[in-house]
DNA sequence: TTGACACGACGAAGAGCTTCGTAGTAATGT
DNA sequence: ACATTACTACGAAGCTCTTCGTCGTGTCAA
């Protein structure tokens, strides 16, 4: 399994659009993110072929209308994504990247409560 | 308190250093650097100079060799990485920025305990 | 004092990211 | 059939990021 470039904020902004909808096509994916912020249908048509060459997304050519879909499930980008800011701005620590991540935006009691669950989880299966 | 752009992957590597060796000169951090991958003096000069215009570092011209420094401490740019990229990538829920850390890297015990810690005090003070 | 070295300033190149306009073509409706 | 609309492909501009070489000048030792 060869990996991927790290999305960048556009691809990424796309990528959550992916995984929220599905295989969607250019106009469906526009149509969303043009409900938040001005951008041309073009733009992000440009933006899903550049992601397809670096196989962040895979086109599926059948239809007319091409069908874009992520590569790759969210939850594997995820964990790229924390692994790769653990190791860059927290040097692996995941308590210190947990602390930074509470402080930043205050978690509800019933997220902290998940996170617990996650924790007793994890360390049953050891 | 102005806020800053966030630091590119270059720079965040030249602010682990200021980080972990406090207000330091262009020359020491790039010994650090080069000594775990090929950089070129001017380079890291020219990266520093870009961060003291934009904020992101300090510098003083006091002495011929300018001392630079932090211009925020760690735990303050880590907060902002964090959240931003709770936005960008998971929605704002702490819990599977958390679960996506844990599953790239897994922590020792001891890490386990302390996030169990800090769950706790966070709590407490509520 | 002069030669060797150290330092900051600067320009520029090359790559990547993001944006958009234009062109060509298929599909649709009147 | 013909005009309009919808879609892809493509090129290019403007910007940022990263890299490095060169220059001018200050510093220090022999």
């Amino acid at each position: 399994m060869p990996d991927l470039p790290r999305p960048t904020d556009a691809e990424l902004e796309i990528l959550t659009v992916l995984w929220s909808r599905g295989p969607s096509t250019v106009r469906a994916v526009h149509d969303v993110i043009a409900q938040r912020r001005p951008a041309q249908y073009t733009t992000i048509l440009k933006l899903m072929q550049i992601m397809a060459e670096k196989r962040l997304v895979r086109r599926d050519e059948e239809q007319r209308a091409h069908v874009y879909e992520a590569s790759r499930p969210r939850e594997w980008t995820q964990r790229q994504l924390a692994g790769d800011l653990l190791d860059r701005a927290f040097a692996g620590s995941a308590a210190e990247l947990m602390m930074g991540a509470l402080a930043a935006r205050k978690a509800s009691k019933k997220e902290l409560a998940e996170i617990r669950r996650m924790l007793d989880q994890l360390e049953e299966g050891r």
